[in-house]
RNA sequence: GGCCUUGUGGUCAAGCGGUUAAGACGGCGCCCUCUCACGGCGCAAUCCCGGGUUCGAUUCCCGGCAAGGUCACCA
């Protein structure tokens, strides 16, 4: 077989040479130690949780040493491209403060553009031309329904299915069969001629893994498609080699095809870069876990966060948490410093499959937004409820000093330990919704329906709002005596059965009287906020 | 099914030859307290199983088992 004439014959229009490619992509000068990491996203226009999570290891590794993250578009397969979708990759992590040094539509330095592999094409053609010239790739014409029935076949004899060794028909059909298909114009697609033998196995460092054991390739992959466009394995090689990644973290549904990768880097000639693949976000369903499904976990999608309103560091910080066994401590050790000074390290990160957790998350985001000042509150509520919140949310902002002494006094601002008792956006919205709307449905009264009059209306005939904390307490208890209830917890605690119940009951008539809610922060402020006629007015609706 | 990976409380996990087997979330209880939240204190709960090696295995070796991943002209 003459490769030459073979690989003139299947690239007729010429390609770039290897030197000159080569010299366009030079090593990186960088210093030593930095490395180069990337995210490469296909753009389906669905960024998920696990794309931010390897995304935050990949960032972390390639700043904190000094190095370089890029975004490089896996464009190679059309059915699965969605206008839009890099925009909203790259808004959806700058969310999340994932920031790139290059990349599609960064503007930093492009050296190493262009990054969507659809433009790349004369690239990788010129790297498969070189192949077939060396008689490492060759044309393949077998048809899908061929393909098929050779699977069909192997797994009847349970036999590895694929293309390899003897049933790689074509990878042997002699020069005139192949000139004859191609001059008849037979659809074909390149194939890698594969030098391996699966039974032997080489031992593999993997970043995260550890050391592995890795059993060589001996399938002939398909490296251009039969529309002359590369497949994720060729453009992987060709693309990471050229833009001189020197560290892939990538998910461990990857992990089952280094073998192809590593021949690939061989057989082109490259070195091979280091690896790191880590496990994926899993899911408990049921009796089993499983990884985190786009159709069935809303939870998945990036989209989901942004709508409940959870505070972007929050979910920075849990994943954090979860990629890197010793972050929480080291967290817990330095609350103030900034996040990025907390030493990654890659051989730290977890080798299983770990669930996701809400609650551990919803924690975090009740600590991380209690570090929050109420005007940091104020203006992160206002633009989740612009975006997301209803017209009577919107309006709650209207009054600005309102709506800062609500928070001030629901986030604890100016006590000795903050209140925990937002979650989320969506949470604390739904949470502040009494002081700005009158409760359409209250909750249940412990105490009897006939007390209950009686108290609210002494309640109202003794209220001044010019009475400070402790003398509008003392007025409850005086009610709570008069009532029959004790005015201390401590009598009450002593003697149960002397009284009807206690000043705790009384403060919870006029707590849902004025709230709706059983559980408020303190109610002597919450009245302050609402003001004297709006107090009165709910008041005197639960009297009757 | 083949191959690869992983198995420490319900979850995330530290430990990696001798430990009362950290810590966090969640659960439960107590304290504080007008409710809640915060805070404090405490409790329950774990080394997948079976063989070895060893004076001694959660830690090392072998074998099971289980879970996950993967076997495309998708990435």
């Amino acid at each position: 077989m003459d490769y030459k004439a073979l690989a003139e014959r299947l690239f007729p229009e010429g390609t770039p040479t290897i030197e000159s490619i080569e010299q366009k992509y030079p090593p990186r000068s960088l210093e030593k130690g930095a490395e180069v990491t990337r995210l490469a996203p296909s753009p389906t226009g669905f960024i998920h949780l696990g794309n931010l999570f390897v995304a935050i290891a990949n960032e972390r590794i390639a700043h904190q040493s000094g190095g370089v993250l890029f975004l490089r578009i896996e464009d190679t397969d059309l059915k699965r491209k969605v206008e839009g979708a890099v925009e909203a990759v790259i808004s959806a992590l700058k969310y999340f403060d994932i920031h790139f040094d290059e990349g599609a539509e960064i503007g930093g330095d492009d050296t190493y553009a262009p990054w969507y592999q659809r433009q790349r094409a004369e690239i990788y053609r010129a790297y498969a031309k070189k192949l077939v010239e060396e008689g490492r790739a060759y044309p393949c014409f077998c048809t899908e329904e061929e393909l098929t029935a050779l699977r069909e076949e192997q797994t009847s004899k349970k036999e590895t299915t694929g293309y390899y060794g003897r049933y790689a028909r074509c990878r042997n059909l002699s020069e005139e069969e192949v000139f004859e298909k191609l001059a008849a114009g037979t659809p074909y697609v390149l194939r890698l001629r594969s030098m391996g033998d699966p039974e032997v196995k080489h031992k593999f460092h993997d970043e995260i893994k550890g050391d592995i054991t890795v059993q060589e390739n001996d399938q002939d992959i398909v490296i251009l498609k039969s529309d002359g466009i590369p497949t994720y394995h060729f453009a992987h090689a060709i693309d990471d080699h050229l833009m001189r990644t020197t560290l892939v973290i990538r998910g461990e549904e990857w992990l089952a095809s280094l073998p192809i990768h590593i021949e690939l880097f061989s057989a082109l000639g490259f070195p091979l870069p280091h690896y790191g693949h880590n496990c994926s976000l899993m899911k408990q369903d049921g009796e089993t876990r499983r990884k985190l499904s786009k159709r069935k976990d809303p939870e998945l999608s990036l989209e989901f966060y942004r709508k409940e309103g959870y505070y972007p560091r929050a979910v920075k910080v849990y994943m954090l948490t979860l990629l890197n066994s010793a972050f929480e401590e080291w967290y817990m050790k330095n609350p103030e410093a900034p996040l990025e000074s907390f030493p990654f390290k890659v051989s730290k990160m977890s080798k299983s499959g770990t669930l996701f957790d809400l609650d551990k998350l919803n924690d975090i985001s009740k600590n991380e937004l209690a570090r929050l000042s109420e005007h940091e509150m104020f203006a992160f509520l206002k633009d989740w409820a612009e975006e997301f919140g209803t017209e009577a949310q919107k309006g709650y902002f209207a009054d600005e000093e309102k709506m800062l002494r609500v928070l001030a006094l629901c986030m604890g601002v100016g006590g000795k330990k903050r209140r925990k008792d937002f979650t989320t956006a969506s949470q604390a919205m739904e949470f502040i919704r009494f002081f700005f709307e009158r409760p359409v449905s209250r909750e249940p009264y412990r105490c009897e329906k006939a007390d209950r009059a009686g108290i609210l209306s002494d309640f109202l005939k003794s209220y001044s709002p010019e009475d400070d904390s402790a003398a509008w307490f003392s007025k409850v208890k005086e009610i709570a005596g008069r009532h029959g209830f004790a005015a201390e917890m401590k009598d009450y605690k002593a003697a149960p059965e002397a009284y009807k119940g206690s000043v705790a009951d009384v403060a919870e008539v006029l707590r849902i009287a004025a709230t709706g809610k059983a559980n408020t922060p303190d109610l002597w402020t919450i009245l302050q906020i609402l003001g004297e006629e709006e107090t009165r007015a709910r008041i005197e609706g639960e009297c009757k």
